[in-house]
DNA sequence: GTGAAAGCGCTAACAG
DNA sequence: CTGTTAGCGCTTTCAC
């Protein structure tokens, strides 16, 4: 642990002046090969590796980006942040993440200090407008993702309406008529995913029950299930706010003896890996998380770069359908026979 | 994006000297009532928030510890990593992170670039010995994770041998007698899990056939599912690297046709919350991956505490076997029916 | 081509 | 209690 070498020590043993070592480190001009070469023997006879702390203090540049997410364990974010970590290794940066937790105090403290340390962010948040205001304030170039972002704040994202109408279009045409959403609040996209499907099957002529998780989560997935099952009208089919709480809800579903599909067409959203094998393959819709980490990034880099922020804009990326088999037609018979659950809408609320 | 104010705006603002300022934002020592709220008047105001990085460069400090990973897409790592932010936070510290993608070559300079703005970090890697001295050589406090450290270093695991050996004793006990081991060679943990489950099955005079995968993953697992299946002498049960292996290799096998656990019983490692959701749902060892990374950062937090690394050791974790649906018993008749299958061994080898 | 000198924003003695 | 004075390790004019 004796002490690292600075510029200093190697400059010293070349014989040459501290200057002309930084410059020969950034490459930010040649010198006589025999210095040089003086210069390369010293570096590596010290094992001497410049600090970036003092390069950034002075240079402004941190070599580093962050990205703040809600939760690594979601499988989304993970993918998320495998795009966002390519894209910033292509351009020569370092990965700096931080996880909230989806504590909201938390959040904002992590930020503040994540903001100090790199050249730019991505947020992924659930905060309310008057703190995001804020961490513009911070002054660094930031790109939000899966959210809608101030005026002039680049961000990206699904669209989560286009998503969900999607889902209710397959649902109507495969003969579903009880469609529940379990959805969850606080998010972002929740609102337009559950306008997206609402509107969907206004179209057809058919209510939608909502049910409440309380995260994204298996765990909530599981929570809730029950209640859903065994509500009066049981619905026969459900859309989850994300595969999370579809896996959750499918788990539950089959230790209670539902089956899935033909008790119940089950459907997520985001099209996390583990989808494919679950039991049955759970039908949702593709959310492309690692595309949106690296055009996030990218987006990021653009402004990095010095580019206009109100230039670069909004970017959605489409959803795509993955059917699978957590959904299947509904015989005619049942069509009918649920038919008449619907007639109590006309009893006004 | 007007200059950020600094320490000095600060102290001219509220008229009192920057060091004033500083041992009032660093609360070491307290000031007359009067000053203090002047300066943090004149901090309110002006927005101010100090630089970390120039604070580090003399403190020595950087309020961050760093974790370098494989690959976030594997639960097990994602747990980790979950585990350690957790206590990092309630150190009050940062955690960033790096993901080497199993690369090499890039691990290399991640790490180096990382352990300069980190006061210590955590290590899972499965980089050559030489590697890992280089990494001690950057003086920063190292822990080492899930693979043997060299002597005096920190470092923690989950005993392999261990876990393997209970797998055997399981599937032994079962009635299983034709058991492979899906391995993958240059993974640290995979000798020691080779070695458990090859000693337990020798002890029971029964041998091993190893497959190799070219990777802890899904789609390896699905690739060399087929090569397992088809062998002349089909295991009646598979031993897999990681959980993420058995999910590639089930799903495949069920679409070949094979029933699992009937035909065959299929074991993982690592406990990944999604193995409770395959179809079987995965019996396999858990390797406590959160409350790794949490030891982990303690192991770490105690070295940067200043306890002396030799002292601190090595940790390991016990496995504990999670028994779901992939294994089953074999009946009898198959089992003698197998048994014929042993007798090659006597050939010699 | 090369080097001397002036800081980046902040902390840490040491005075007063 | 408060201020002065050195730097931390490095980059960056601007001379030589």
């Amino acid at each position: 642990m004796n002490k690292k070498p600075t510029i200093r020590d190697v400059a010293a043993k070349a014989g040459v002046s501290i200057a002309t070592v930084s410059k020969f480190i950034n490459s930010t001009q040649r010198f006589t090969a025999a210095v040089e070469r003086k210069i390369q023997a010293a570096i590596d006879e010290l094992a001497y590796h410049s600090n970036p702390l003092a390069r950034s203090m002075i240079t402004g540049k941190t070599g580093s980006v962050g990205v703040a997410i809600l939760d690594i364990a979601n499988p989304h974010f993970t993918s998320m942040v495998k795009g966002a970590n390519r894209v910033a290794l292509e351009h020569g940066y370092n990965l700096l993440f931080v996880d909230t937790e989806e504590n909201q105090a938390r959040e904002d403290e992590l930020l503040g200090a994540l903001s100090r340390r790199v050249d730019g962010l991505i947020v992924s948040s659930r905060m309310p407008e008057e703190q995001m205001d804020r961490i513009l304030a911070l002054g660094k170039p930031v790109v939000f993702s899966g959210r809608p972002a101030p005026a002039g704040v680049p961000s990206i994202g699904v669209d989560a309406y286009a998503a969900a109408y999607m889902i209710g279009e397959l649902l109507v045409k495969q003969g579903h008529r009880h469609i529940a959403y379990l959805g969850f609040a606080p998010a972002r996209p929740d609102m337009e995913r559950m306008r997206g499907l609402s509107e969907c099957l206004e179209a057809h002529g058919l209510p939608l029950v909502r049910f409440e998780v309380r995260g994204p989560t298996i765990a909530e997935g599981e929570r809730v299930c029950s209640s859903v099952i065994l509500r009066k009208e049981k619905p026969d089919a459900v859309v989850c706010y994300n595969d999370m709480v579809a896996i959750g809800f499918m788990g539950v579903a089959r230790s209670l003896g539902i089956s899935i599909p033909s008790d119940i067409s089950v459907v997520g959203v985001d099209n996390i890996p583990f989808g494919r094998f679950t039991s049955p393959a759970l039908t949702t819709v593709d959310t492309q998380s690692e595309r949106l980490g690296e055009e996030a990034m990218r987006l990021l880099f653009r402004q990095i770069a010095g580019e206009n922020p109100p230039d670069i804009g909004h970017m959605m990326l489409e959803p795509r359908l993955v059917m699978r088999e957590s959904t299947a037609p509904r015989p005619v018979a049942a069509v009918e026979a649920v038919a008449v659950a619907v007639m109590p809408r006309k009893r006004g609320r």
